[in-house]
This record gives structure tokens, sequence and C-alpha cells, in this order.
DNA sequence: GATTTTATGTCAGTCATGTTGACTTATTTC
DNA sequence: GAAATAAGTCAACATGACTGACATAAAATC
């Protein structure tokens, strides 16, 4: 055991560094997600179903197969969600006009309402944090984010300038 | 909408920024624990283990009470992947010595071993984002990750310095 | 010393969310 | 015309969370 106990020197990764990455994770995670969870819970709706809500909005006309390389989950589990989705008219289907396979996912008014309610508590979580830290942490914080998601999906997050 | 599409401004937070945030935190997470994850898959165990193998590892000797309190899980739900984890050894059981109500846990060897395997990935995940990025970013990401965090938590956090 | 609280564990039932495997239908592509 | 793709369905199952009720041992308090 190299522990030479020197002051931040975050290049010699020491154990310790990358335990306190993993828990940073750990517990933000846990934090962010507690309170949709718990609103969702109230209309007997799920995690599951937020990220479908959040996601639909996010890609209006988005098509179930490209939510479901976003989940990484299986469209049977995708299936079960959705389909509670639509029957309480959170998410409207239409068949896409290029190839008339496809359902294009859209938000009702329903939906909107409902995923603005569930991601205001985590926007407000993140501004705070966002003030907080200043605007070179929040730089420091996209870089290593990026950098612990896999290299497939970085590009869904232009950088600042091109946005 | 006040739309000005101005350069980076991060005081001004605008809703691409918040819901730029969110997502870094979703597909992180999805990626972080996905490795993991399948490791356990081809032992039989599931990512409740991994948590409870972790945080025991992190702090030996710590009592059923504090865990459940890291975790934020009933008892119950630890009970049984705990059970299981002291079933195959993985984890050992002793009276407190000043409480003896306590069952103070620790890992084996064994448990030792899996821990490591499983939280290599994750280590060597942060450890290559976080070379990537360099030492400010690290340090803006903790900021961030810190903020993010309830306040109650923060202090298992203690600043560079102070490590 | 008796009572209450705390730490832990257990039994039973339920729910949400993921999985695999098999199969169908409609449509597009080759 | 045949094969591939997009979407959906049915069935069975595993995991990890939950609630509620109850039990035991030990510590803390009155």
């Amino acid at each position: 055991m190299t522990d030479i106990k020197s002051g931040p020197n975050p290049l010699f990764l020491r154990e310790e560094d990358l335990r306190q990455g993993i828990e940073l994770l750990f517990y933000a995670y846990r934090d962010f997600t507690a309170e949709p969870d718990a609103m969702l819970a109230k209309i007997g709706l799920g995690r599951a179903h937020h990220r479908v809500v959040y996601f639909v909005g996010r890609y209006p006309g988005i098509t179930v197969t490209e939510l479901l390389g976003i989940l990484q989950i299986t469209k049977q589990s995708l299936s079960r969600v959705l389909s509670d989705l639509v029957d309480q008219e959170y998410i409207a289907q239409r068949p896409g006009t290029k190839d008339r396979r496809q359902r294009l996912l859209t938000l009702t008014d329903k939906g909107v309402d409902l995923e603005r309610s569930l991601s205001d508590a985590q926007r407000a979580r993140i501004a705070s944090a966002y003030r907080a830290a200043g605007a070179a942490a929040v730089e420091g914080f996209r870089t290593v984010m990026l950098g612990i998601i896999d290299a497939e999906d970085r590009a869904k997050f232009p950088p600042p300038g091109k946005r």
C-alpha cells in the first residue's frame, strides 16, 4: 500500500478516490429518484413509467424501438408500462408516415402535466446543485459524467457551444 | 419563454441545461450498474447483494440499522439479501461487544473477493473518466454531486484536504 | 426491579419491474 | 414472392421493493 497521504493529486488515483466516486453516484441517484418515486406511488405508477414519460417528452414522435434502445429493457417490459400510459391517456400513439409499422409516441396534455410535475423535483435539485457549484464546476461535472457514460451515447450530449 | 440562445451562461439555468443534467444521471447510472449486474446474474445474485457487500466492505463492523439507513430500504428487504450472503459465507456476523443486541457485519475472505471483482469494473470506469477529465473537472464533479445528494449525507464525503 | 424501548429477525402477502421464450400481424425491403 | 423488421401478445418466472404483524433478546429508563 503506497499510502503517501499527500495533498490532493487526483491523477494519482487512490483507492479512496475511486470508492468516493462510486458512492457519489450511489447516493446521488438514490436521492435523485426518491421524490418522483413517492409521487408516482400515489397515482399507482412506478419509476419505469416516469422514464417512459420522460423520454417521450424529450423526443416527441419517438418510436418504440428507439425507446427500447435508450431504456435498455425488453419490449415485453416496456409493453406493460407503455400500455398503462396509453390506456390512462398520458401517451398517444400514431402510425409513422414514412413507415406505417411504427407507432410514434407523443405525450398528451395530461402526459405533459405528469412529466412536468414528476421532473420538477429533479430539475429543482439539479438547478440548486448547479447554482451552488458555479459554472466551472458544472462543466467538470458534465465532463466526468460523459466519461462514465458508454461512448455510444455521448453524442446525445452536444458540447456547450453547439447548443 | 425568454430564449436568448446566448453562449453558455450556466447561472441562467435554461430548461435544456437541467434536462441534460437529468439525462447525465440516467445514462451514467444505467451504464455504471450494467457490468456488475451481468456478473451478479451469473452467480445467482442481484444488485441488492452488491450494495450490501459494497457497504459492508466499506464500513467493516457496520450494524444492520446503520446499513438500513444507508440503503434506505426496509429491514424485510435487507433481510432476504443479507441472509443469502451470510448463508453463502460472503458475510460474517458477530455480536456487538458494547451492545450485544447488535450484529456486526464483516466480509469474509470470499466476500472480499466478490466485492472486489464486482466493484473493479466500476472503479475502472471512474478511473478512466477521472483521468480523461483531469483534476479540476473531478473537483467540479464532486461539488455538483454533493449538491445533488441530500444534506444529511454530505458529511460522508470529507473535503480533499481532510482526507 | 419492572417497564419500555431498541436491535434484530421472521412469516405472510403483495406489487413493480425486469427476464426468457414462443408466437402473431402488418409492413417494408430484398 | 420471400425475408426481415416494427410492434404486440401470452405465459411463466425472478428480483427486490413494500406493508403488517409478531417474536426475542438486550439495553435503557422510570
